[in-house]
DNA sequence: ATATGATCTGCAACACTGTTGCATGGTAAA
DNA sequence: TTTACCATGCAACAGTGTTGCAGATCATAT
């Protein structure tokens, strides 16, 4: 994993510095979205807050993570799919359980189509379902 | 209208105040989805910020308006279906246009059915798609 | 191995968002 | 008109996100 990291990184031109090492890391290991507190919360006093606000921007620009979306709050996904910068193309749903919290991609879920009114032009999509997960169906 | 407004907040038990009578004629009047920022803008200085948020919290308890997902911060729009308190039930889309900033709902476009994996149990949907409107494709 | 320049980081400061407690003022109903 | 209840404003606070700048760190070329 620690080689799967350093090549991510090296693939999108960024260097290879400590937090962005375990922000990365952070997301492979938890396998559901994150948000800039949770980073927080995960690393410790690792890092400054900003210092995290900016490898969250870095990543998503560069299209390693993704943004999902949320009623309370924005969280941060991994690009299963090659995303290159400012082209995001994500089109499986995002579900969050709203008893446990979690917030995970489900990528083999696709938005399906939408018919549009005349005029509209549709660009992204996204696509949040809240209900309870199967840990928390039970 | 104003008869409308009254009428609204009397059907929720909601007592007739300068704010929520304002902030109710807002919605009517724009017309599109507004975030906090959006009414005291529209409002001027003739209400606490808090008093702002108190109120949409109550709309929003009281089902006159529901919640519409952003990529940079919640906005709020009006409830057409009659939702209660903790029952909102809406399967419209969200429309985002990238250029005017525009957000507002689509009444008249549903969210199609998605097939969940087993064990998931959907509750609440949330689509949000970014794009150009009619006016900004020109 | 070292020097160099590009870039990343931490810190400080700031603006914006959202919540709570409490005293005061307004609303609806008797 | 009185009264009880509720909504408002104010103050304070925690959380979120951005920017500027000086110093540290990284990748590369010597
Ligand atoms: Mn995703
Ligand atoms: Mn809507
Ligand atoms: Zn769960
Ligand atoms: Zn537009």
């Amino acid at each position: 994993m620690e080689q799967f990291v350093a090549d991510t990184l090296k693939d999108h031109n960024l260097r290879t510095t400590t937090c962005r090492t375990e922000v990365l890391g952070t997301f492979l290991n938890k396998e559901v979205a994150l948000s800039h507190g949770d980073l927080e919360g995960a690393l410790g006093d690792q890092f400054d807050r900003v210092t995290i606000y900016r490898t969250l921007k870095t990543f998503l620009e560069k299209g390693i993570i993704h943004k999902v979306l949320d009623d309370e709050g924005v969280r941060y996904a991994l690009c299963k799919d090659r995303c290159t910068e400012h082209d995001h193309h994500h089109d499986h749903i995002h579900f969050k359980c709203t008893n446990c919290g979690q917030t995970n991609c489900l990528e083999n879920v696709h938005i399906p189509a939408v018919q549009l009114p005349d005029g509209y032009r549709a660009n992204e999509l996204n696509l949040l379902i809240q209900g309870r997960c199967p840990e928390c169906v039970a």
